[in-house]
DNA sequence: GATAGCTGGTCTAGAAAAGAGACCAGCGCT
DNA sequence: AGCGCTGGTCTCTTTTCTAGACCAGCTATC
């Protein structure tokens, strides 16, 4: 480790490098989608209607420390991006079920294999996390 | 559509079986992990340093969008998680450069399963969201 | 027949997070 | 001398999130 990367040899390269990396992950749109997937309810509320349908009230219960604003919120825009159907039934009082669409379920495998990733690995990450932490104090 | 769920049945079950969704997914490890990696920048710089390593104004200027500081806290906090090493460099000015380490190549592999779905899916998202903006309105 | 509870939400106020931009020290190039 | 580059930090403003009250219409209970 710690050895000088090759990319900067000389003062000059230092300087010169700099402007010359013409990728442009801006305005991409993988970010749209990548975005709304990572806020911080989204991918959750994904697993859990990956798991079956469930009904507003469902929801908040089975995530308890969500603000059923932010419940109202997210869902919608699951909606928006077509991840997921919103069925309202006439019962009294009136119901709501949401559910999975196709593109949500297509969406939901890699996602699931980030999940699987994160079951195997968090452990590893908190210790990173726990040495990081003593380390700097 | 619009066939009531076969497990609203009575009005009486409707308000019973709300209490019984056993699941627990709070208190989740995977949690932790998803809420890192869901961050508004992680998956871009991380993107960005699976590609190669890059130094801190290399990754400024390859994400236009991003403030210092939030390129500087998002990659503390990969840091902090173990996905990315941060070696400095006793040029002068002293250089820093950002890599993954081998923890956070691991977990690129299934994130970018989730960036190649959103490449492949990003117009039926976008075609989603333009009918859903039609329709509310 | 009042009371409390359920339904799926909205609205408001406060807290937390993110963004814009100035500023820093030490050096190189002109 | 003056500007630019290095990787940051600090402060201020704006956006986002949360907690919690509130709503209408119905039901089961007392």
């Amino acid at each position: 480790m710690n050895t000088k990367p090759a990319s900067v040899r000389s003062k000059l390269d230092f300087y010169r490098l700099a402007r010359d990396e013409g990728v442009h992950l801006e305005n991409c749109p993988v970010r749209e989608v990548i975005a709304n997937i990572g806020g911080k309810w989204n991918s959750l509320l994904m697993l859990a209607l990956a798991e079956q349908p469930y009904r507003f009230g469902a929801l908040r219960r089975l995530v308890p420390d969500i603000s059923q604003r932010m419940l109202t919120q997210t869902l919608r825009d699951l909606q928006r991006d077509g991840y997921v159907h919103r069925a309202v039934f006439p019962t009294k009082p009136p119901s709501v079920e949401y559910s999975l669409t196709e593109l949500g379920r297509s969406m939901f495998d890699p996602l699931q294999a980030l999940v699987k990733w994160a079951e195997q690995h968090h452990d590893a990450v908190r210790a990173a996390r726990a040495r990081f932490d003593r380390d700097e104090s």
